[in-house]
DNA sequence: CGGTGCGTGTGTGGGAAGTCACAGATATCC
DNA sequence: GGATATCTGTGACTTCCCACACACGCACCG
């Protein structure tokens, strides 16, 4: 009955079914990963790569979650986004030989599948299928990033929180009667870092949506209601 | 001697060559583009096609030059990326069958080659590492984007215009003594419009870091001297 | 030539959001 | 359960930059 705490083994063993990625793909390449994976664990907090430096892995997430992160002046810094279990990054490092583009730090203790570009040029070789399944999520990214430049450049704070707060509703709510319900809500430091401004900010535009009756705050948890306005994505121009 | 205005039909037949990502692929594979392709011409200005609408086609740029672009309200812009002959745009809403994610615009009068998703997926299993060619240069953009959002969410104006300064310079500058000299450099409003900011706040920028004696102007020319500081990519945390 | 349009320079005022400082509320840990 | 750390709320002040307004230079054009 080994199975309440899953150790660094079963964890890498089972990862695989969480890639959604490669959830689909054949047995006989999920083998292949795992032959070429080694598996490295991290503390909450731990730095996994730094901006800057060479990179020649790539990472995938067995278990935990990880924050990537631009950091500027004085403490401030932006996040890009957060991973989670089955997802990968790292892969631009690899593919295009550049330096690291953004830092990476655990957000929890997490399990990584680490894979060289020697490994995964391979693999790509081997089964180009794989190319695809990372040219989808690559453009996924791509898409998230120019919205979030959309949102930096056209929105003002309470817009990107309210935009934030959408987002989070969609990824993480429940429908209820009411509006959208979230249970545990980032803290306001978080939400801050993830829309490029400061907590204090966070904290005045969230009391401001609450007076106004877009949603409801009691402790983390936070109801959206349908009368939040979603910002304008595009206004046409003529 | 009909070398002078190159019609469309021959500026497709030199597009492959241009696109830096196919001159060393297989003739085989540039047969099978052009036989694929169509080729449209757009006037300058024109909108080639627009934000959230669903899209199914892969545009090369034979000639001319476009501008990827997200609308705000009001008039509001923020243009992602320019780009130039030989360069491609499109490809994701073709890869994730979701909506356009930014309008792209004609900069100049420009001939693109359009793909179906049907022939570009037809192409891509055919020959695997046309994948691959995408793979790298979505790793770059992405990385780009990064950076973009970096700037917005870290700098403050003059550091996005001192960085927007040096990214020109590199792209686009003749190393000479006394520094980088562009010999054309965008209005104010297409800076503007690229570091999401307002044409009075970049005029004022300028000649404040004129005045300071990082840049030198005279009419369309700009010299970027030496001293001119890049903003902190990032600041190492502890 | 004198218009018309576009790009640029500059002043002024106001507003959004960052900074600093501190108090109060919640979580977390032994 | 109390101590300690981490979050949250709020006031006062400052700063940056946007919005508006208007004037000037320059190019192109009939």
């Amino acid at each position: 009955m080994k199975k309440e705490k899953p150790d660094a083994k079963s964890a890498v063993d089972s990862v695989l079914e969480k890639i959604a990625y490669f959830r689909r793909l054949e047995p006989e390449l999920k083998k292949s990963l795992m032959e070429v994976s080694q598996t490295r664990r991290f503390e909450r907090e731990q730095v996994i790569l730094t901006q800057e430096e060479s990179g020649e892995s790539l990472y995938f997430i067995a278990e935990g979650r990880v924050r990537v992160v631009l950091y500027g002046e004085d403490g401030k810094e932006i996040t890009l986004s957060t991973l989670r279990e089955g997802e990968f990054f790292g892969e631009m490092a690899l593919i295009d030989g550049e330096p690291r583009s953004a830092s990476v730090v655990a957000v929890d203790n997490s399990t990584l599948l680490v894979i060289s570009r020697q490994n995964f040029l391979g693999l790509i070789k081997k089964y180009p299928r794989v190319a695809l399944v990372f040219l989808s999520e690559m453009s996924r990214r791509l898409r998230k990033a120019d919205e979030m430049i959309g949102s930096l450049a056209l929105l003002d704070v309470s817009g990107r929180v309210a935009r934030f707060l959408l987002d989070l509703g969609k990824a993480e709510g429940q429908e209820e009667r009411g509006g959208i319900v979230v249970p545990n809500r980032p803290t306001h430091q978080e939400i801050a870092s993830r829309i490029g401004t400061t907590r204090e900010t966070v904290t005045r535009v969230l009391s401001e949506l609450q007076s106004r009756g877009f949603i409801t705050m009691k402790g983390k948890k936070v109801i959206i209601h349908e009368s939040l306005p979603r910002p304008a994505r595009v206004t046409l121009k003529q």
